[in-house]
DNA sequence: AAATCGGGGTT
DNA sequence: AACCCAGATTT
């Protein structure tokens, strides 16, 4: 554990920041001591591996589901070095029911990283810390301020609300130039002294009170400060994307059982959808009840009727999934290749990432 | 059904 | 620099 280093002195930061800066930090810091939470498993925490996980794992999740993975998580990879010794298949297992597999993968990646290239320890400049897979801008920053109380500004979602309520920003915050005036406010209102609780503070105010529909500006310290609130409008704020038409995909995917009851897995490439991670063998969608050769799986099935559609929809498309259940008739000649392909038993679920729709689909089988 | 969200990737 | 993409959950 990293010794706790000693906070930057009042006067290095702060002096010349203009008078309504400063009490938006006084007034939320102040809330912040009423109010604040510091019972999270990683809260005070100054270790930035601690820090690094909680992040990424707040990134998608709230905090009421992550507090038991982050605990399980913790206790199974204490430090980074035995993240990095860890098989990525029993790393996306610890995070099934978390989602977004691919963070999961970045961060034994990047474990990885810092174990060979820096000798277990983190990098402590911005910079160094962006380069590693899966951390941002703003999670870096957020790391360095917890970990090291350097003064970094944080854009997450809830800054991003709190902020273009605070100043009425038009424009989807998507967009580059609103995104960046957004940057420009953040680093504005980050404060040299109490960088920590100030970052703790502004993110919980955009969870717990600057809500994206029904904000309690009744409940915020600095109401009296911020734009929108005085307009009757900070709903309103930030602006939505735009949105389009979600084109429909179609396909198949074979259910392929063998004589112990067990079902034919094969893992992903690891770009593009469901990178990674295991799911069922694809075929056309209007594959009827057929007997034929599977070349590619090297066997023959016999392909029962479909089952009924399920629709997973992604951000930006439909995905229309035929269930097909398969019998194996005969293995061809061709050799079933080990590392890909996996005959998984639904009773006994290994420790494999699956994607969502896969994973409902099989737990159907039961 | 729509909105959400930081990071990665492409042009 | 200005986009688009992925993925799963909540509302």
């Amino acid at each position: 554990m990293p010794s706790r280093p000693k906070r930057p002195p009042p006067h290095v930061f702060g002096k010349s920041r203009d008078p309504r800066t400063r009490r938006f930090g006084k007034q939320l810091l102040n809330w912040f001591d009423r109010r604040g939470r510091r019972d999270l498993p990683w809260s005070r925490s100054r270790d930035p591996y601690r820090i690094w996980v909680s992040e990424i794992m707040l990134q998608q999740t709230r905090v009421a589901t992550v507090i038991d993975y982050y605990r399980r998580f913790m206790a199974r990879f204490p430090s980074v070095n035995q993240l990095a010794d860890a098989d990525l298949d029993e790393v996306l297992h610890r995070w099934t029911g978390l989602g977004y597999y691919a963070r999961a993968r970045n961060l034994h990646r990047a474990a990885r990283i810092v174990a060979d290239k820096y000798y277990g320890r983190f990098p402590t400049d911005l910079d160094a810390l962006v380069q590693l897979p899966g951390i941002g801008r703003s999670t870096a920053s957020a790391i360095l301020a917890f970990a090291l109380l350097q003064r970094h500004p944080i854009l997450d979602g809830n800054v991003k609300r709190v902020l273009a309520r605070l100043h009425r920003v038009d424009g989807w915050p998507g967009k580059r130039a609103v995104e960046k005036r957004l940057w420009i406010l953040a680093e504005q209102y980050t404060p040299g002294d109490r960088v920590d609780d100030y970052t703790q503070a502004i993110m919980d105010l955009g969870s717990g009170v600057c809500l994206r529909r029904n904000p309690r500006c009744g409940a915020c310290p600095v109401a009296g400060l911020c734009a929108a609130h005085r307009h009757g409008d900070a709903e309103a704020y930030p602006a939505r994307a735009p949105r389009k038409v979600k084109p429909v995909k179609e396909t198949g995917m074979l259910l392929i059982r063998n004589e112990r009851g067990e079902v034919l897995l094969e893992q992903r490439p690891p770009s593009g959808i469901w990178g990674g991670l295991w799911g069922l063998p694809e075929c056309a969608a209007d594959l009827g009840s057929t007997t034929r050769d599977f070349n590619t799986l090297g066997l023959t099935l016999k392909t029962g009727r479909p089952c009924e559609v399920i629709r997973h929809t992604f951000t930006h498309f439909h995905l229309d999934i035929t269930p097909i259940p398969a019998r194996v008739r005969a293995p061809l000649d061709t050799v079933m290749d080990n590392q890909n392909r996996v005959w998984y038993n639904p009773e006994q679920p290994r420790m494999l990432g699956l994607a969502a729709p896969v994973k409902r689909l099989i737990e159907k089988l039961n």
